[in-house]
DNA sequence: GTAATTTGACAATCGTGGTTGTCAATTTAA
DNA sequence: TTAAATTGACAACCACGATTGTCAAATTAC
């Protein structure tokens, strides 16, 4: 008996209320819990974050939050594929414009796209890098996939340079493993700029990582 | 009246016990915990450690953890210091019977004490790279300063290149941020690493880590 | 041997925060 | 206008773990 009456299923929508429907008032509080999630996990660290602070940091009740999200858990699962969906969605943006053999400008665009959101949000690298690693083993998984999907990207990218190598001049080439050293690299260049205020323009600090990129890949080619 | 008649000091002293004295045998708790702490703390996480596992994991009751350590913070602080003291010391020990003119040696030599006392434990990576982030801040910033430390070690190793370069030929060049990246490299590709059970030889591991550093050390020389 | 010290096991207390429940005020649909 | 839905504020309950306290067994000093 799970079919309904016309006018039951009406009921179960839900009314409009200050104008907006019933769903989109529910994502609309669900996208103030994500955000605030971003703020309260990213600064003050998930283990220290409490469902009354978060929900005060979105401006609603605890009612809204258990709507929405299980447990603080739930929450900062959906923080955290926020934040790579987006960075995800950037970075295929500015690459899907550019020249195959141009790798050089591609792996600066690529940075510059990084180390901007890192920026711009630097709750969002914290989740992003630390917090998700001690929330617990699911999302720590989840991490590493998500690490490898970069790392991925990054050696579709230096496909052709590593192709040339496959003579085995260079013994015992990891791609997987060089290319974990690259993302680490940048990482932590980004960490450090961040603790420094990211008071230097974001050019230079591509430069520097340009530098360790371009150097890795001299040696593969020459 | 804070002295003390004989008696009172040799009492305060305590007395032996299965035939060590009472300072030995505190000691040795002492270091139980902490060796405890590392185990627990590196493998199930900072938060979801409890006194009592701690205690349990250590042999000892809740009674001897609040002998030596005044909470869980404490315990961390002290595992922290442990691994991060092993950590300086060792390098320390090889990177002095260093030829200054051989930077390549030196490097490699320094890379393989890494990834050997990685592979060794795990659970004490874990806790220099990521449980150390969420603890409180204060260990956040000790974290800092001992990464930044590590950093000095590299930049005094690799000083001679960039003192080559003073001319300015790299634009923007911080050798600071460049350092940075290069420790995250090597943090990263660890963490790959291990995550792959440790399975490649260290000695590969490092030829990969050189790769990197070598890249970097010729764009700065050439 | 005996009293004092040390140890081990574990109960008792206490605070914090997650989750659920209540109720009044606001807004909607009719 | 009026009943139903929605919201907001917050109290109530509950579980977990930190810290302290108790007591008996083991060991020592004399």
């Amino acid at each position: 008996m799970n079919a309904k009456a016309p006018e039951q299923i009406a009921k179960a929508a839900g009314r409009r209320y200050r104008g907006v429907s019933n769903e989109t008032r529910k994502a609309e509080r669900r996208l103030k819990l994500i955000e605030a999630g971003i703020k309260v996990f990213g600064s003050t660290g998930y283990h220290a974050a409490t469902v009354k602070g978060l929900c005060q940091e979105a401006g609603l009740t605890e009612r809204y939050f258990y709507e929405s999200f299980s447990n603080a858990e739930a929450l900062f699962t959906a923080c955290y594929l926020h934040i790579t969906d987006t960075l995800r969605e950037k970075l295929q943006k500015v690459l899907l414009g550019m020249e195959d053999d141009n790798l050089e400008q591609a792996t600066r665009t690529g940075l510059m796209v990084f180390f901007s959101q890192f920026k711009e949000s630097p709750q969002a690298a914290r989740i992003l890098l630390v917090e998700v690693l001690t929330v617990n083993r699911h999302l720590e998984e989840l991490s590493l996939k998500t690490l490898y999907s970069f790392v991925e990207m990054l050696e579709t990218l230096a496909k052709p340079l590593i192709e040339q190598r496959k003579d085995g001049a260079v013994k015992g080439l990891d791609s997987t493993l060089l290319a974990s050293g690259l993302v680490g690299s940048v990482l932590y260049m980004a960490a450090r700029w961040s603790l420094d205020g990211c008071k230097k323009p974001v050019e230079d600090v591509v430069e520097n990582a340009m530098l360790i990129f371009r150097g890795v890949g001299m040696l593969l080619t020459e």
